[in-house]
DNA sequence: CAACTTAGCGAACGAACGTTCGTACTTCAA
DNA sequence: TTGAAGTACGAACGTTCGTTCGCTAAGTTG
């Protein structure tokens, strides 16, 4: 196997390409990138870009999937050893809204793009983001119920409505940052999640 | 003056076209709208569309200008006689909520979807939306200093922080309805508006 | 009634879109 | 040494994009 790169050139490609598609996406969104456009960042042809995926729509998912496990090697796996409850719950705020605050995209956080992005439309994409968001949803409310077994936060805690405040919170890092320069954003969205948990804020962050 | 369709239906068109810009763009973004799409669903030609804005970029200026009207007369407007202060920040809150749960767009508030569209692109709209978001949230940090003056919110509470909070907690209802279909959104979102305001959340709404 | 303005149409433009095809070339397996 | 597999290319496809042009028709103004 191979063309005018060697194999391991040609795995290089890909990830290449997923790289690139995903830090135009972070800026101007998925339908942002185009064959052509990844062809020309690429010094490739657009054939040559293509033919890894078979089609746009492909490339898409690909794209979801690369950033997915970025998030998830960045806010996820370093607090995935500790025990579950409350002390993990806050350790996953402060790992979330440091990726917010250097989301490794020159756009901001792809998949808080991307959740907008998509969050009307229908089709395969859709569908892997609806999961994707889902799975995350899961892990925080886990956490959220373990936390209140433990009486570590109040009884009459709603998981659903902590989940969502705190989704929106770290998402909301990324307009601020983009649109008004809000250097500050990630720590007023990590003191606001202790607002929204009832717990008190860290003094300095 | 006129054409095929007289004075008054010209002046319908041109809103005709921007309301139904306004639509497709809550869905699928304002790149998501073409001449061509917008002339076959108006049953219109692509150059009968276009004249009466120039440009694609007046286009979707004219388009955001008309998603902003909507917006201040449906969140602010049933707010703006109240005196200046807390009772008047946390009607904005009810009413902002309101407004995220039925936007009047098929795919949800309009800004919030462009927010997040444009964040991370230049030119002209991009500042427009910036101009547009900067002077809401203007109107917010003033009711915030007027409360913490008034001694009805916290001595210490940050103005920014809470004005990030609280859009965060707004715009955040749009993908928790389109993608997760959470219809209590709104009423998590005005709950914990309450929490990052630090004031008792209402019994029921 | 004539002159002017303007809404809208239909056709066309160059560019970019995603995709397909045949081909060249390199590496690995037989 | 030959054959299969696979990478990448260049060219072309049909479509759609935003925009421009000349034209028609209706209403306003003189």
């Amino acid at each position: 196997m191979a063309g005018r790169r060697s194999v391991a050139a040609a795995l290089d490609t890909r990830a290449a390409i997923v790289r690139c598609a995903a830090d135009i996406a972070s800026v101007e969104g998925m339908e942002g990138v185009t064959i052509g456009r990844l062809a020309a960042e690429l010094e490739m042809s657009k054939s040559g870009v293509i033919g890894h995926f078979g089609t746009k729509e492909q490339l898409q998912l690909a794209t979801l999937e690369y950033a997915v496990d970025l998030f998830r090697t960045r806010v996820w796996d370093p607090v995935s050893h500790r025990p579950p409850g409350l002390d993990r719950l806050l350790a996953i705020c402060e790992s979330w809204t440091r990726h917010e605050d250097k989301p490794g995209f020159p756009g901001g956080c792809f998949i808080a793009a991307v959740t907008f992005e998509w969050d009307g439309r229908t089709g395969p994409v859709h569908d892997a983001l609806v999961v994707t968001t889902e799975r995350w949803r899961g892990v925080l409310r886990r956490e959220i119920e373990t936390a209140v077994a433990a009486g570590e936060l109040a009884a009459d805690t709603d998981p659903g409505q902590v989940v969502f405040a705190l989704e929106a919170l770290a998402v909301g890092v990324n307009p601020a940052r983009q649109l008004h320069g809000d250097d500050l954003a990630p720590a007023w969205a990590l003191r606001a999640m202790h607002a929204v948990l009832g717990v008190p804020a860290p003094s300095s962050t």
